[in-house]
DNA sequence: GTGAAAGCGCTAACAG
DNA sequence: CTGTTAGCGCTTTCAC
């Protein structure tokens, strides 16, 4: 019927020969310009079904938008991440903007090459989300990039925040330990983790200690090990090493989830709660009692943020997500 | 010490002029090509590390290469795609490669807008993860950049393939079952799962099909809803129904839990059995005996034979992966 | 309403 | 061994 679209991908001047109009028309037409005529819009429209064309984002991010948007992720097992992503691809669906995503490398510092990696492929907008990464560096990179800080409490007018309330989080979980009757709570976090910094588990662990303390009790970290599974391999030495804890406070559900293999396999008894209430956390093999953080409706917001940005907004946005405590068969009185 | 770096993102011309030499001896050094002498290396590398310089990816792509590896992943959710990518991130580790994953869209023809962004994209190298897709439509994409479809066994001389071995994999599961002794038997899987079609899904089914049909029994499909938990739901509906099954196959481990999260809350007694050997399966709370597919080797030879491609190869390459059946509690012998 | 032309940052062919 | 040059496909003034 018409001719055979040529091997090579299409470009906008193949477009324009074939529509009999000229690059920058195309180029109107593609960007939804001003100036042009209902006819021209046809007839290109038309070219472009034939030829099947698709801009190319490399052409264009010389010039302008890439219309990507992307997100780093510090690790894809953590199921609470992809609460985020489901937010994030629901709030760029209709727009011309896609997702990518980029896993950030393991080690310290990690998420510092993804997030490169992003800003070398001109991304229009980046959601970092919760790198070890100095704040120094994000404000550079927000020099060129709008940035959403997923995560962290970022005290910075360089770029927005979304995060949860990890202090009240935290709060509400040893809140609910201690009305259980629990004194000896332990808490199940990264290795060195700061309770000053400004990591999501930071603010946990501020928490803890600080109801600790308020509460006369001693605190017992369970630090993660670098073991192939390291939420079980601490649990499992704080058990061999005699812990008198009656109750564990992870700092995320799948740390939860790798301490109660160990609680299970020595048949222990330790109440547990964990944090971001994962899908797999209501599941009655678990019943993982867990702080809920709205990561669908944060990742959305996320992405919402970013759009704004790119249409202008310049004001930086901070936003702390309420969270809401799920009491499940997990936590109960200790034991006597 | 030295000028400040300009605000905007050095170029290479930037480089270029602080080391006094030419943008095409920069490019040289830039891609280790031939003839350029020692000391210009140094002093080109210097300049690069003042002006804190990377090379425009997008500028890149206009002529050449982009350094990236992209992967369309079908479900987040879905923990074995973990696996592959921790397998992919591993192999490209040390490479100058990147990887980008692009989540696909839901719905039918899944896969498509996912894997035509990443070509859009100019991605060196796609993976793509058992898409919805036609093999046509795949065909012409692998025209435009080197493609390892991902566990589907398409017949095809354009792209390559790994792939598990999903007829070896679902006799060992039936196997098992009729081994200890079960005869009503359940399939849980995708809607209208259609078992000469080349998806993973497909492969499975036919041979739960094949198996019951030759045992001279009778197959029961429990098909996925569209509710908010599909394999809960299903299991739900089954068990409602009154179902006689005494075991249940389940075709991914994801849907293993949902259906087991239906089967306790039922009290029912049914055995189950998954495919993949997810991390969460091992855990006690689940037990989940499994088909285990090696999700990162797969993952990591994806990625390989990409790199093979991008260094010249053209004949395809098609390689299935040998299954492996992990024996857990969830699945004994009938009641009675 | 439409078109011509410049240029984004890079690579590769070629000339010195 | 080093430098010059011609584009890659697109957006964006600025004339017509």
């Amino acid at each position: 019927m018409t001719d055979a679209p040529p091997p090579r991908r299409a470009t906008i001047e193949d477009v324009a020969a074939r529509a009999g109009v000229s690059r920058a028309a195309v180029s109107k037409v593609l960007r939804d310009a001003y100036g042009v005529s209902d006819a021209m819009r046809q007839r290109v429209t038309a070219a472009m079904t034939e030829l099947n064309y698709r801009p190319s984002i490399a052409a264009r991010a010389m010039r302008g938008r890439t219309y990507t948007i992307g997100i780093e992720l510090p690790d894809l097992s953590n199921q609470f991440f992809t609460r985020i992503v489901r937010g994030a691809t629901a709030a760029l669906d209709g727009t011309p903007y896609q997702l990518i995503l980029a896993p950030a490398e393991p080690g310290s510092g990690y998420g510092y090459r993804a997030l490169e990696a992003l800003v070398d492929r001109q991304v229009d907008g980046l959601v970092a989300v919760s790198p070890r990464v100095d704040e120094d560096a994000l404000e550079r990179i927000a020099a060129s990039v709008p940035l959403v800080m997923f995560g962290r409490l970022d005290r910075t007018e360089r770029y927005d925040v979304v995060a949860g309330d990890d202090i009240a989080g935290g709060r509400l979980a040893m809140e609910h330990l201690f009305a259980l009757g629990h004194t000896r709570i332990a808490h199940l976090t990264l290795r060195d983790e700061d309770p000053d910094a400004p990591f999501p588990h930071s603010g946990r662990l501020r928490e803890y200690l600080a109801a600790m303390t308020e509460a006369g009790l001693e605190p017992e970290i369970w630090p993660l090990s670098d073991a192939e599974d390291p939420s079980y391999d601490a649990a499992r030495r704080a058990i061999e090493g005699g812990t008198r804890a009656t109750a564990l406070f992870a700092a995320h559900d799948e740390l939860a989830f790798g301490a109660m293999r160990a609680i299970a396999e020595a048949g222990a008894d330790i109440s547990v709660i964990g944090y971001d209430d994962v899908a797999l956390s209501s599941h009655p093999a678990f019943s993982l009692t867990s702080v809920d953080q709205p990561g669908e409706r944060m990742g959305a917001r996320a992405v919402e943020l970013l759009l704004e940005r790119v249409a202008g907004r310049t004001e930086a946005v901070h936003e702390v997500f309420p969270v809401e405590l799920k009491v499940r068969a997990s936590t109960r009185p200790p034991r006597a």
